[in-house]
DNA sequence: CTGAAAGCGCTTACAG
DNA sequence: CTGAAAGCGCTTACAG
């Protein structure tokens, strides 16, 4: 209830008035800006903050020439995967919506399968003094060391699709990666019994301890040990990613482990699995992958895929974009995490879906 | 990428230049106002429709005198729970923060046990003409009838603390009913074995077939069926809410059902149950409810209560006000369903909890 | 170190 | 039916 104070909202004119200056001076102290005697700026500051001014964003935002560039640091589409191709989507989408209050966007994109890339982006980044980045952190260490410059420089920084927590980033939007992990343990739960084993792919050049993959992994192990299954679980990690190398690596698999009924690829390059797995095996197996991709799409239709969990890869983006924007110019207040839905997409529902 | 047409933003200047008439002029047909020759309105909307005029809504909300209100539609503090203390919170700092843009809040408050005042305060909302509408939708009727009427006038309405789904809400900021339901089973099954049987209690004067707790309830049975749990379910609905009333109800349950090893109480009413407990039980029983209260806590110190989950209503109220308003001055996107998280509370962590 | 003035892209009386 | 002008609350050269 309580208001009281509606004194016509102060602004810089009444803050001027009563401090006895023109406005040009209140908004010099109001922006730390130099060129005020000490004077001045002390009767000032004190005004500001007896009456708690508050600036008006969007009068402020209107008059200002400043353009707040966004830098977008994500992997580019490769020929492995187009899996990238959404989350730029969604960043246009924010682009047209925002571009024209004063927010502009410079894309540098990454090879997934080059970390050296990724730090030389970073650099590029830095050099470019941008006011705000979105970034997807594929590689920890190198985003860790990234996001340490951003915050000396105060420049806010949002992840999408993967989390790096603790990070004093101004949020992450995208999947919770373990939960999905444990969706997908579950889902294969209903197509095994108590017995086959099961394998889980990991396909990343760059795999390392932490990479974000295992933390899928993780979730889906968790649903097998909470729900004391049997099944043992098998696993690959495939650093040589063409898919020769990769159909050589899983005949091994394979051949060691023919009893193997169910595989979990914890990303989009469950196609090339998919692949191997109609050349060469012997009965259905089931498979579960992430990524409503073309390449997916066709083996899910095939029923060679059984399940692709998708976490809306366009709105992560977009929404990222639009918390930044936010932030900057409405300086509102942002949830520090936002789970995607962990979308389920089969034979049956994939026409519905949306990214 | 493709961005081309970056002639200087164009703006209502730039289409009166092409029009050949005032600004005035163009804003009066921008808005559908009378008073311009059907000639000029045609030229002038082609113009519009050429250039994909955009109007810059920071320019549009600070030049316009109008004030958006904002109608809050919750039930008021009663001596029965003080839950509905924390969303009235939310609101307030909603506004301190919007009000200085245009937002101007009007509280309407309701009798939760009294679906008379429910409407009456519907009515006066219609009455009052307001641009937006936050609710609690307690009566689920009523509530589709007001927001039937809201849509037939094009006022946008946010539904908060419990959905009422495909009612075409600008979105629903809340528990994930059904799943909090399902978790109060989950943390049940840790402390009862197979065998004892459990309490549902609905405390509600208004209890319908379509009362928004009977979908907690629905989880958590939900989660005994999926667990297969054996444990007999005996289930009570409490119209008469007073304690003492309750405390007869809760008597004759337990002398009928002298084996019942926990209760789940769906509602904020867990303390009176706890009170019941205290005076009337032999030995220990599980108690989950709901909700940050003062009394609630105080019996979870004593560990009468042994879970409380809380799902942020001040933030939900917020959270709520601040959507209307983004969508009312920058016409953004709003998610349709934005579930809080779901809360656990314990003796050991509720100092830190922040609504 | 300080101020007067123009301008951001709209809206709003007011006058004709 | 139409337009000139002032103003929303800021920022930004520019002049002194």
């Amino acid at each position: 209830m309580e208001k009281g104070e509606d004194e016509a909202t102060i602004g810089v004119k009444e803050i001027a008035r009563r401090a006895n200056v023109s406005i040009a001076t209140v908004d010099r102290v109001i922006h730390n800006r130099t060129g005020v005697a000490e004077n001045t700026r002390k009767k000032i500051q004190q005004i500001i903050k007896d009456i708690d001014y508050q600036p008006n964003l969007l009068a402020s935002r209107l008059a200002s020439k400043k353009v707040y560039s966004l830098a977008v640091l994500i992997p580019e589409v490769s020929n492995e995967t187009d899996y990238w191709e959404a989350p730029l989507n969604g960043i246009q989408r924010a682009e047209s919506e925002i571009g024209k209050y004063g927010i502009k966007t410079k894309i540098y994109l990454f090879d997934l399968n080059s970390r050296a890339s990724f730090i030389q982006q970073t650099e590029r980044v830095m050099a470019d003094k941008v006011d705000g980045v979105l970034l997807a952190p594929s590689f920890i260490e190198e985003s860790t060391y990234f996001t340490y410059r951003c915050k000396e420089r105060k420049i806010p920084y949002v992840f999408i699709n993967s989390d790096i927590p603790n990070q004093d980033s101004l949020c992450y939007i995208g999947p919770d990666l373990m939960k999905s992990g444990y969706l997908a343990g579950h889902l294969m739960s209903y197509g095994i019994g108590e017995q086959g084993k099961v394998l889980v792919v990991n396909i990343s050049k760059e795999m390392d301890n932490h990479h974000h993959l295992l933390r899928k992994e993780e979730g889906f192990r968790k649903y097998f040990e909470d729900h004391q299954r049997a099944n043992e679980i098998v696993k690959v990690d495939v650093r040589q990613t063409e898919y020769t190398a990769l159909e050589e690596t899983l005949a091994e698999v394979f051949s060691i482990h023919p009893d193997i009924k169910a595989i979990f690829t914890t990303n989009s390059r469950i196609s090339s699995v998919a692949r191997f797995v109609e050349k060469s095996a012997k009965e259905k197996l089931l498979l579960i992958g992430y990524d409503f991709l073309k390449e997916n799409i066709e083996y899910l239709k095939k029923e060679t895929i059984d399940f692709l969990i998708c976490q809306k890869p366009e709105e992560q983006a977009y929404r990222g974009m639009m918390t930044l924007y936010q932030h900057l110019m409405l300086a509102s207040e942002v949830e520090k995490v936002h789970y995607m839905p962990i979308d389920i997409i089969t034979k049956e529902n994939y026409t519905f879906y949306s990214n």
